[in-house]
DNA sequence: TGCCAGGCTTCAC
DNA sequence: GTGAAGCATGGC
C-alpha cells in the first residue's frame, strides 16, 4: 500500500494504491448495507458516525476523502489496507475449479472491519432475509433513530447507539418482523444492564467471543460468525448460510476444505458468498 | 402468487 | 444430540 495527497478539483483527497480492492465487489458481497453508490465505482460509506466518499479510478488506486489522519485511524482499517489479499488467492488450490472460477469474479473483495455494535445489530436483521429487505430495514432504523449530520453537502444518517434501540417501541413500524424482539433485548443488555459488555467481546479470542455472541438471545452459529469476521475481524470465522451450504453440498461434497485456509478461511468464504451473488 | 431469504428458538424424541 | 415446526416480512 502506498499513499499520497493528491488535490483533485481543487480538493485534496488521500489516493491509496491498493491491490485487490474492488467497490462494486465489496460493496455487492454481502457484508456491508449502508454503502450509497454516488456514480460508477463511487460511493458513500456511513461508518463509525462519520462519512467519506471513495472512488475507484483505476485498477488499484482508491481516491478517498479524508485526511492522513483519518485514513490511519479509520479507513485504513476499515479496509483491511494492510493485509496483502493476493497472497490469500495465490494460496487457493489449483486444483479447486469453483474457487479458481470464483476468485474470476471475486478477486476484489475484502474483509471490512465494521463497528461491532452495528455489525452485531445488522445480522441479528439479515437471519432468514433477503439482502435487498435488510437494507431497507436498515436504512429505516437509521432515518428513525439516528443522527442526521452533513459531510460537504451530502447528508447521511448516523448508526442509533444502544441506549437509543433499547427504548421499548423505538423499532416498531419498521418492518423488522421477529427480529425486533431480539434486538430490543440486546440493545437493553448492552445499554441498560451490562449483561453484555462490547469492550468485552473485542478483548476476546475468536472462540471465546463466538461462544459469548451465541449466548445472545437470537444469535446462533452462523451470525455469530459473521460478527466475529466483519465486526471483530477474525478471518478464520467461516459463517455458513444457506448459499455457502448449498456450494458446499453441490460442490464439495458436503465437505469444505476448510482446514487449507486455517487462520484466514472467512475470506475463502467471502469469494465463494460473491461468487454466487453475482451468478445466482 | 407462491417461493425464498447471510437462521433462530422451541419442542419432541 | 438431532430433526422438524414456526416464525414476520416483503422482494422477486
Amino acid at each position: 500500500m502506498r499513499k499520497c495527497i493528491k488535490t483533485i478539483e481543487g480538493k485534496e483527497i488521500m489516493r491509496i494504491k491498493i491491490n485487490n480492492l474492488d467497490l462494486k465487489q465489496i460493496a455487492e458481497s454481502g457484508q456491508c448495507f449502508r454503502w450509497v453508490e454516488l456514480g460508477p465505482n463511487q460511493y458513500g460509506i456511513p461508518v463509525f458516525g462519520t462519512f467519506t466518499i471513495v472512488e475507484q479510478t483505476q485498477i488499484g488506486i482508491l481516491d478517498i476523502d479524508c485526511t492522513s489522519e483519518e485514513w490511519k485511524g479509520i479507513w485504513a482499517p476499515y479496509f483491511d489496507a494492510e493485509i496483502n489479499y493476493g497472497l490469500y488467492i495465490q494460496s487457493i488450490n489449483p486444483k479447486d475449479n469453483y474457487l479458481q472460477e470464483a476468485i474470476n469474479t471475486s478477486f476484489g473483495v475484502r474483509i471490512l472491519k465494521q463497528d461491532l455494535w452495528e455489525t452485531m445489530v445488522t445480522f441479528v436483521i439479515s437471519q432468514n432475509n433477503n439482502i435487498s429487505r435488510i437494507k431497507g430495514c436498515i436504512e429505516k432504523i437509521c432515518q428513525r433513530l439516528g443522527i442526521l449530520r452533513n459531510y460537504k453537502g451530502h447528508a447521511f444518517y448516523t448508526f442509533p447507539d444502544a441506549l437509543t434501540l433499547a427504548e421499548p417501541g423505538a423499532m416498531e413500524g419498521l418492518g423488522l418482523g421477529y427480529r425486533e424482539k431480539y434486538i430490543t433485548l440486546l440493545a437493553q443488555n448492552v445499554a441498560w444492564n451490562g449483561l453484555i459488555n462490547l469492550a468485552e467481546i473485542e478483548s476476546m479470542s475468536y472462540g471465546d467471543a463466538r461462544a459469548t455472541l451465541k449466548s445472545i438471545y437470537g444469535i446462533g452459529d452462523k451470525i455469530a460468525d459473521c460478527i466475529c469476521l466483519f465486526g471483530l475481524g477474525f478471518k478464520e470465522a467461516f459463517p455458513i448460510d444457506r448459499w455457502i451450504n448449498r456450494v458446499i453440498e453441490e460442490q464439495y461434497d458436503g465437505k469444505f476444505p476448510i482446514e487449507n485456509y486455517a487462520g484466514y478461511a472467512g475470506v475463502i468464504q467471502q469469494y465463494i458468498f460473491h461468487n454466487e451473488m453475482v451468478h445466482k
